[in-house]
DNA sequence: ATAATATTCAAGCAAGTATTTTAATGTCCT
DNA sequence: AGGACATTAAAATACTTGCTTGAATATTAT
């Protein structure tokens, strides 16, 4: 069970004004973790941002990561069944692209803060 | 050991020149999982966000994500281990604060794109 | 000192995840 | 039809992670 506000710091531990506010205003980004656990992880961050740049297929997108076509397939299965990928079939092969223009702008946003990095 | 681009689709499966010019850009993006990683749980995507409007202490914390205060305190190391936040003492509390000013322009960038969501 | 308070640490559990391997689809070509 | 090829699916393994619990640390007040 969660410690809850009545139990923990009872009296001027917090800022309740603050904290009042800002418990409401936390909702706003509510469901929206998913979107940022996708650029999450190091492979999947690489295959998105190649995905802004082109509609691949997933061989293609196994060779840009270096990984085999099994684990591409895994990550794409996974953007698409997040709703943040989608596909189209040519012959035999299955092309994929962005469903949610928002990663250009995320990108966009987190490379021009990178500068001060290494 | 991972499948090369040589053992699989060895000839015309993938673009060549299309893969060759996304193996190298996708090089910019290297290193920038963790910042992602660290949005990528809704918990913590709240706190960021709240760190992003305001300085706060743990319990402070805590009782804006409805957590325990030790879960905070987990949540905020992480932050200070991965760079992300920094803190400062006074007297018995600890006062966080990001480190990087990147994340109000990257979720001022995914809030934009929230209005098709529901 | 001692007590009280705010935060942190360490161990451990339960759930999730990335990857590989192997087998199965689905599509084109002859 | 049958073979070749691109992709997907399923099972297995190894790893990561978010959280809880209970003890420990640090600071202030008495």
């Amino acid at each position: 069970m969660v410690a809850s506000r009545d139990d923990v710091c009872d009296i001027f531990c917090f800022n309740e004004e603050k904290v009042r506010r800002l418990r409401q205003k936390v909702q706003d980004v509510e469901g929206m973790a998913p979107l940022f656990k996708a650029l999450g992880d190091e492979t999947r961050l690489k295959i998105i941002f190649a995905l802004t740049l082109d509609e691949l297929c997933v061989c293609d997108v196994a060779s840009i990561i270096g990984s085999s076509v099994a684990a591409a397939s895994h990550h794409l299965r996974y953007l698409r069944n997040a709703g943040l990928a989608k596909y189209r079939r040519q012959g035999k092969m299955v092309f994929y692209s962005l469903d949610n223009n928002c990663f250009s702008s995320i990108l966009e946003a987190a490379l021009e803060h990178r500068i001060s990095k290494p």
